[in-house]
DNA sequence: AAAAACATTTTTGTCGATAAAAATATTGCG
DNA sequence: CGCAATATTTTTATCGACAAAAATGTTTTT
């Protein structure tokens, strides 16, 4: 129902056989590449389910059947469900009994609890990082805030908004704070709450310039980590995660006015659809008739 | 290769056809009793599979094949491959990439990390839960606080050490405790880190007695609670969920000091084997020729 | 004509069979 | 005898086919 089933990339598509999925224990900061190495159906389509999911191709609020999933990827259903299963252990997916899977709808609550829910992790994830990090933890830092920022100035020299490369580069920078705090499921829990952040990075990246204020504000964050300030740069973490929250819900304001007088019920519905470009009015499965 | 694939509980076994498996978004504080009514394969297999791990009945960095989980559990590899799909994805199993799943080994830095975590998120949870609470909030703990009392002092009359049942309503009224946190996201970490920690607690509940302690210290953590003192109630938790750690490190030294002599290896060695009251020696591979 | 009963189509969740990998055993050779 | 190369067995991961449920459409009853 959604855009439709045409664009199947193409796998290398054994005839009949195996593979073999693996799955990282933290489940993603980074998007590994469209085509890995590391090869095997089930892993192939929990990263694209998952890359698809977060940049709003498989629409909120969606039916996943598996015929239209199997004809997408070009796989079977086992490891397709495989991969299902994960992300709905993760929250990508919801699961109904004996109804399927479908994509989340996206809504002001559930950002506030990714956001919210993030801030206090990652916040302690940065403080014992900040306790604990070694020379390795300041390069990396350094590193990845250097191709950020090197990133943004190109961008902002051609004129061209946030991209999903950018986004892969502002995930390794955030994933650098914490990577020396000592807890691994902190590390994990914080890469799950970004991620899904992402969903709703990924409605407002293409309309947001590529500024200079972004580099500063990742800038402090580099500094007073490095400089080992625990609490300010916990506070300054803090502020930073809760900007796309405010973003978006001028964005919606925004978007509510430009659209018409409509009032639309208050916070309850799911506003997923009025971001997303390839839009449709729903309720159009009545039209398509037999023959 | 361990203990066998002998204990197979039966299944109301559809000669082929179907199912459907829900995934609870908050994966489980709870465990649904052993056979429930919403029942699918998939779910089921979850279900049985953390069972099993948790209690240690699935030996930790053990192989889990195919086959014998196919034959122990009466299940297809589809809805068993997905429920440790799920597990996978919450660290209840590891899965390589062609070498199928593993029960993960308990290792000292496991624990502190599942327990360390879990003083950080749960401590937040429920600071924001007693902002947060209502009635039914306070109501709920105060019946579970009862129904673990009553618990405790009818297992302490017979002289019975703590069990299954007994950690089942210890897990509700945790649960309780920050049920009325408005991050979903931070309840369901919780959650995850709670059961994970059920795993160590497993190996000691059988040898710990039902004390008038245990008590107390839940006693506290209602009053705290109910009183609304935030600050006291926190530390009170942090302080109740490092206790196993510590105790555990306790009879680790304890059981090595009788054992013999052996030194053996610091942190690094899982101790796993060590407390499973099934345990064999490992190695006997070898040992089982053909005919 | 609305509601209930029935029939049809679609979709889900499961099994059995099977190729590719890995693990294990066996043989050949220095 | 110890090790490398090869054959065999075991195990993993996948597909296609299919029953039970759900969704949808059609008829009947009041």
């Amino acid at each position: 129902m959604p855009g439709d089933v045409a664009t199947a990339d193409r796998v290398r598509h054994q005839n009949r056989g195996r593979g073999g999925a693996a799955v990282a224990p933290s489940p993603g900061f980074s998007d590994p590449g469209v085509t890995d190495p590391g090869i095997t159906a089930a892993e192939q389509a929990l990263h694209r389910l998952r890359r698809d999911i977060v940049n709003g191709i498989l629409l909120p609020d969606t039916k996943l059947k598996m015929r239209e999933l199997k004809a997408r990827y070009g796989l079977g259903a086992t490891p397709l469900r495989e991969a299902l299963s994960q992300l709905a252990a993760q929250g990508f997916v919801t699961q109904a009994s004996q109804k399927g899977f479908r994509v989340p709808a996206l809504s002001m609550l559930h950002l506030d609890d990714v956001s919210r829910s993030r801030q206090l992790i990652e916040g302690e994830a940065l403080r014992l990082a900040i306790e604990n990090g070694g020379d390795a933890w300041e390069a990396e830092i350094s590193a990845s805030f250097y191709l950020l920022e090197r990133r943004i100035v190109r961008l902002q020299a051609s004129r061209q908004p946030l991209d999903a490369d950018y986004e892969k580069i502002h995930s390794r920078f955030h994933q650098a704070l914490i990577a020396a705090c000592p807890l691994p499921s902190l590390i994990a829990f914080s890469s799950q709450l970004y991620t899904q952040g992402a969903r709703y990075r990924a409605l407002m990246l293409r309309s947001l310039p590529a500024s200079q204020k972004i580099i500063a504000e990742h800038r402090k964050l580099r500094d007073l980590a490095l400089a080992r300030k625990a609490e300010k740069a916990v506070q300054a973490l803090v502020g930073h995660i809760a900007l796309p929250a405010k973003l978006l819900r001028d964005v919606l304001v925004g978007t509510r006015a430009q659209l018409s007088g409509a009032p639309a019920a208050q916070t309850r519905k799911p506003l997923a659809r009025q971001f997303t470009h390839l839009a449709k009015t729903r309720t159009q499965a009545s039209k398509r008739r037999k023959a």
